[in-house]
DNA sequence: ATTCGATAATAACTTTAATCAATATGAAAT
DNA sequence: ATTTCATATTGATTAAAGTTATTATCGAAT
């Protein structure tokens, strides 16, 4: 067992030997943080690189009226841009979700681990455009998506990027998401997407009880959605 | 004069004399393209990195509704994610909006250009920073603005990177975006736009006339937008 | 076992934006 | 000057989602 980080990483290429060591040290100040804790704030100055190693988080921001935009889910595996260091400070805020572990890797560090290392860069990197993929197709779903299709869509992507890191038992998955966080995510109210989660569940194609998704129907899902996993760039179907 | 890349370029890293003539040189293959020209369609094989010399561009997406998002806006001196050679397909189409000039870097140049360059590199890493800030603020604009506060968001984002590129006359800036262009990148139909900028004509804080838009009323436009510019990463007010 | 607080579910009502349908306007081409 | 086409504007109607309010459920703590 390599870890979530670097198993996600070898999925974006290949790591040699001494590539996955250094990761493993460059990981290994992981430390225990509790769930709804701020690992950075809007507005703080871009410290060392978070790699999340066990529980979720999310990227949100604030505004002025007091409305949260839930921006991006973090899982095991995930980190924040790596070159955000470059920055003079955050535009957004890391909070965690459940109880986590997370890793923090200084810029120096990282700075040096990819310059040497062409494997590590690459996986990275590609890592980097996978989160922007996944950001273009939310500003899609925001924008042109009905809301049904929005939540069966966000419902796929966790589904298929837990799948990835091997968080799910077949049709089941624990996600940890309350109806408020799920609903700032989406732009929606939290009525708004009970009625629809609601709706979803009448059609057969999945439900959420709790912090249980099970996805009942993918195919059908897969179809209210108009989900096309080509944005999450791996070669995997949602049904086997 | 620079260029708006190289100028783009040095607001964020120092160059050397050399980083620039680099630049200059990988930027020397620059061709006309028309308006409404597909540059790369989702789907494609990614080649090399595009840079905007002249006019504007955008990132799209269609849906299988045959509905269009617009994911960015490219101006002059923007370019395409620098590592997108890492992924097998693009994930979303770029086109031109007005003729353009365009220049095309090679993978393998550009890797080159970063790895023996660190001025160019953090140049780059920082406007791909300043890009994925931009995506964060649209997420945010579509799931938890209203639709003025949301037109009035976008054309103060356009106006301060126009402006960064001295696209402005002062209180006027050509904005060579259709009302339908503009209601696909805000996500609501040409119909409900053409009312909200009439309402925003009316309070006076701006009015966008065929392709000119005046901002009449900066403040009052901010206000309206919740607009905190923080995200561009640039020390620059809308009002000197 | 009971209380408490957070989360979830549902209903009634209001607001916002989409849809459908005409018209109008303006720039470019003839 | 007139035609043409894309773009923009406006109105009437419908549909979607927000708001407010109430009640239900569940797990944790006492």
């Amino acid at each position: 067992m390599d870890g979530p980080f670097i198993g996600k990483l070898r999925r974006f290429a290949t790591l040699t030997r001494e590539e996955m060591s250094l990761l493993r040290e460059a990981t290994a100040n992981a430390r225990k943080v509790t769930a709804r804790h701020d690992l950075i704030r809007e507005g703080d100055r871009p410290g060392p690189v978070f790699v999340m190693l066990e529980g979720w988080a999310c990227r949100y921001k604030i505004l002025p009226s007091g409305t949260r935009q839930v921006l991006a889910f973090l899982m095991p595996g995930d980190s924040c841009d790596l070159h955000i260091g470059l920055l003079a400070e955050m535009d957004h805020s890391i909070q965690t979700i459940t109880p986590a572990v997370v890793a923090t890797i200084e810029r120096a560090d990282m700075d040096q681990l990819m310059d040497g290392h062409r494997g590590v860069a690459k996986a990275m990197y590609t890592a980097q455009l996978v989160d922007e993929g996944t950001m273009r197709a939310w500003i899609t779903s925001m924008g042109r998506r009905t809301s049904i299709e929005r939540v069966a869509h966000l419902m796929c992507e966790l589904y298929l990027r837990a799948r990835n890191i091997g968080l799910t038992s077949e049709p089941y998955l624990t996600l940890p998401l309350s109806q408020l966080l799920l609903a700032d995510s989406l732009g929606m109210t939290p009525v708004h997407l009970n009625r629809v989660l609601r709706e979803l569940r009448e059609t057969g194609a999945m439900e959420l009880h709790r912090s249980r998704l099970v996805i009942s129907d993918p195919n059908k899902l897969i179809k209210i959605a108009g989900f096309d996993e080509n944005y999450l760039h791996r070669r995997l179907r949602l049904v086997a």
